[in-house]
RNA sequence: GGGCCGUUAACUCAGUUGGAAGAGUAUCUGCCUUUUAAGCAGAGAGUCGCUGGUUCGAGCCCAGCACGGCCCA
């Protein structure tokens, strides 16, 4: 797959030559006994205490930068926690260390052993004692100035991209504290954390097309599940009362700079909770969020300050529709007024589509963008429900809510429905839809069906995209940035 | 699916009207024991994304394709 490469040729021509003198290449024992967090700690409890011979550290990591001097040395060198400089001299180490030391190069992993000594300019140091490879590299780093910057090149090859720029580092890190903060949010609630089916004979849960597989041994397809949303549920009725879930599902659909086609959810359940007891929930889950990962309530986000520590808007899809979208709620019932709004719009919907379907299409262009602040946005159609409660109030509405912030959509809960009947009808519906040409129409789920007959107690359930969560904490403008290895076509390899 | 933009050395990027492919970093050689974008002197390094076309001549113009980015659907 090389590309005859000047650079790299040399590198590997070099790698060869150090082996053929006795050189491990790929040694396993060197031992660690501090990291450069260690150290920098010792540095700042006890600076005084420091001194060349004692203590000493043995550490390593990546080096990054060499300066050389003919006869000694100044290199940084990174582990995991951080950054440090060594010094490392000829008549410290030895010819023989020294002369192999010269034989290395920036990407190289090294163990360094020695004590701490302040340079001219005051920079804490380590004077390096004992300098061994602990890892050769065989190929270069990218420049140093300038680092990996090229999208497609920092995605492909994401390991570089985490060696060279320490901004996406961070936001991988703060996404898996954003992870952990929900997770310890929600034990500390009495949620159990369970783990459902990713292959499904009956995909469920989502309008969504979903990516088939086959299981040789069995003969038969699967589906990849698009939620993890029925088999959840299938838990409340066994009796776990609060459940959730942090996973993947997987949607057969495009790649947008929101659209992964893996992509990452929190679901959870709680029995005897309403949707509204949700809304208050997630409100308190978030600004925990926000207060564990910044210190404070207010986010920014691509140029906007998005406060969540003040009590959310709460506002029905049709009055959604009227304030921001500028549709007469009469209009809503009204399908003719309706495709001609969207069509003297420029908005495509489509015409043989349920009313429903098209109401939602028209908040999505007209409201959805809108929607900076978080807001929950109530009132759903029964016909985009199909696995909502209906409310007690209007019939023809459910117990929904849908939350928005920046423009994104975030989170999508509801009271469930547990009348087994009213679920079937509402699948038979679905399957209606489907046989008219919906493909993300929902499939008839007999065996959910039977176990809603069992008898699921009043419950409200969410789903709160992580991805999208995570783009919003860390400023990030594209769900590529925060998917560590995001979907990519393949590209055509040299031969051989 | 559509529109706009991009693809040149390992990396970041220049490349004039179509007339002998460049810089910085990195690499290699030499000097250098407190540098920190170290310094000085020298050298090597390219399928200009791919395939065609126009032309005496194409990195540059045209067409198609691939991959990517942004926007729209």
């Amino acid at each position: 797959m090389d590309k005859k490469s000047d650079i790299i040729e040399k590198r590997k021509k070099k790698l060869l030559d150090l082996k053929k003198g006795n050189i491990n290449l790929y040694p396993n024992d060197f031992v660690v006994s501090h990291s450069v967090g260690d150290i920098k700690k010792a540095i700042e409890e006890a600076p005084d205490y420091l001194a060349e011979d004692d203590p000493v550290f043995a550490v390593a990591g990546r080096m990054m930068a060499i300066n050389r001097f003919g006869k000694a040395s100044f290199i940084r060198f990174r582990d995991r926690t951080g950054q440090l400089q060594a010094y490392v001299r000829k008549d410290k180490i030895g010819d023989k260390a020294y002369n192999l030391f010269k034989q290395l190069d920036i990407g190289d992993f090294v163990g360094l052993s020695g004590g701490m000594f302040k340079t001219r300019t005051g920079e804490w140091t380590l004077l390096v004692k004992e300098l061994k490879l602990v890892c050769k590299s065989a190929r270069p780093l990218p420049e140093k100035f300038h680092g990996l910057k090229d999208p497609e090149k920092r995605y492909r090859r994401r390991h570089i991209d985490l060696i060279m720029n320490s901004d996406v580092r961070d936001i991988f890190i703060k996404r898996s504290r954003i992870i952990q903060a929900m997770r310890t949010f929600l034990l500390d609630r009495d949620f159990l954390e369970v783990e459902t089916p990713m292959m499904q004979t009956v995909p469920g849960g989502a309008e969504a097309t979903p990516f088939v597989t086959h299981h040789n041994a069995l003969g038969m397809d699967l589906f990849l599940r698009i939620a993890p949303e029925l088999y959840l549920k299938r838990l409340v009725i066994g009796g776990f009362e609060r459940v959730f879930e942090i996973n993947r599902s997987f949607r057969n659909e495009g790649v947008s700079t929101r659209h992964n086609p893996e992509f990452t959810m929190l679901e959870f359940y709680q029995a005897y909770a309403r949707y509204d007891d949700l809304m208050d929930l997630t409100e308190e889950m978030l600004c925990h969020l926000a207060r564990n990962l910044t210190g404070s309530t207010s986010i920014q986000y691509q140029g906007n300050i998005i406060d969540l520590g003040v009590k959310w808007r709460r506002i029905s899809l049709a009055s959604a529709l009227e304030e921001f979208g500028g549709i007469d709620a009469g209009l809503l019932n009204d399908r003719k007024g309706l495709l001609e709004f969207a069509s003297s719009n420029r908005i495509k919907v489509t015409k043989t589509g349920r009313l429903g379907k098209i109401v939602t299409k028209l908040f999505d262009v007209l409201v959805e963008p809108k929607l900076l602040q978080p807001t929950f946005v109530t009132g759903y159609p029964v016909e985009v429900s199909p696995l909502s409660r209906r409310s007690d109030i209007s019939p023809e509405l459910t117990d929904r809510f849908e939350l928005f912030i920046a423009g994104h959509e975030i989170a999508n809960g509801f009271s469930e429905l547990n009348d087994p009947n009213d679920q079937k009808e509402r699948f038979l519906q679905q399957v209606a839809d489907r046989e008219a040409g919906d493909k993300e129409a929902h499939y008839m789920d007999k065996d959910y069906i039977e176990a809603l007959e069992y008898g699921m107690p009043p419950t409200a359930g969410e789903g709160i995209g992580i991805d999208r969560l995570a783009m919003l904490f860390t400023d990030s403008p594209s769900i590529r940035e925060v998917i560590l290895f995001p979907h990519m076509k393949p590209v055509e390899r040299d031969k051989g």
